[in-house]
DNA sequence: CTAAATGCAAAATCTTTGCAGCCTC
DNA sequence: GAGGCTGCAAAGATTTTGCATTTAG
């Protein structure tokens, strides 16, 4: 198991709506340089790095626009905020630090989940695993 | 694996504040009936069957008061919003139906993940796994 | 130029808090 | 009775939406 740290794949580049606007350029980048899902205030801090009069209407329209052209995806984990993160990363978990309380990705599934219908008439056809530990900066 | 419909277990009554409320009986009643974890939303429709006055306020501060008092946790599952179990359940993980919505306990875990540190340098010390699919029910 | 996109601020949600009256203990 | 608890409503926090202006194409 291991993190991408930075890096996470270049998309062949898709539409983001309708016109290549800065702010859409800064908040891909953003996202698909990040070693783990972010949340909308996270996109929006690290966003203003490179556009300060960003606006965090922009940052909700914009995640919006992503999620529904395919090309970042919600991931949930127990801190209760959501996040976000590239799609097309392949299968993939996370890894959340109780002790810094950042999230990585990890590129191998540490496990090994059934697909297809088995006993009490379930049928299992995707599934999500999230880790908690202490990350090698933390240890 | 398979689904707990009711009867989430008895836990050994412990104290849900100072005083034993109606409100509080219903609400933590609604918690520990339920087939799988319930969203404030559900634990103040559910708790108005019984309980036709009772505010959603209340509803807010039982839970934060039980989950305080260790006797319900937080689940949050990729849908976004946030639901609560009782504890004392054991290990367990949740099936979230994607036709109904629903989610319900799982009794066995049907995955091996590593405890301890490993090659990465991450230290796991706990997991939590959602499983998607369609509900004996919806199938 | 034209219309999509932005930023601001108002609106809509969701959750928490202040308070007067109610109800356990 | 006394003080914790409740319901209501106001206050916070978070996310969405309306609109005039800016800007990509």
């Amino acid at each position: 198991m291991s993190a991408s740290p930075s890096d996470r794949g270049s998309l062949p580049r898709a539409r983001v709506g309708e016109r290549q606007t800065r702010q859409r350029r800064v908040i891909s980048q953003v996202i698909r340089s990040a070693a783990g899902p972010l949340t909308v205030h996270d996109i929006h801090r690290r966003g203003q790095v490179e556009l300060p009069a960003l606006g965090i209407a922009t940052v909700y329209r914009t995640v919006k626009l992503l999620l529904d052209e395919g090309l970042i995806q919600p991931v949930i984990l127990p801190s209760g905020d959501t996040r976000y993160e590239s799609t097309g990363l392949g299968h993939h978990h996370h890894f959340h630090c109780r002790v810094c309380d950042e999230v990585f990705d990890l590129e191998s599934c540490p496990v090994q989940i059934p697909r297809g219908p088995f006993d009490a008439g379930f049928t299992v056809e995707d599934h999500e695993l999230t880790l908690y530990g202490t990350c090698p900066a933390c240890a």
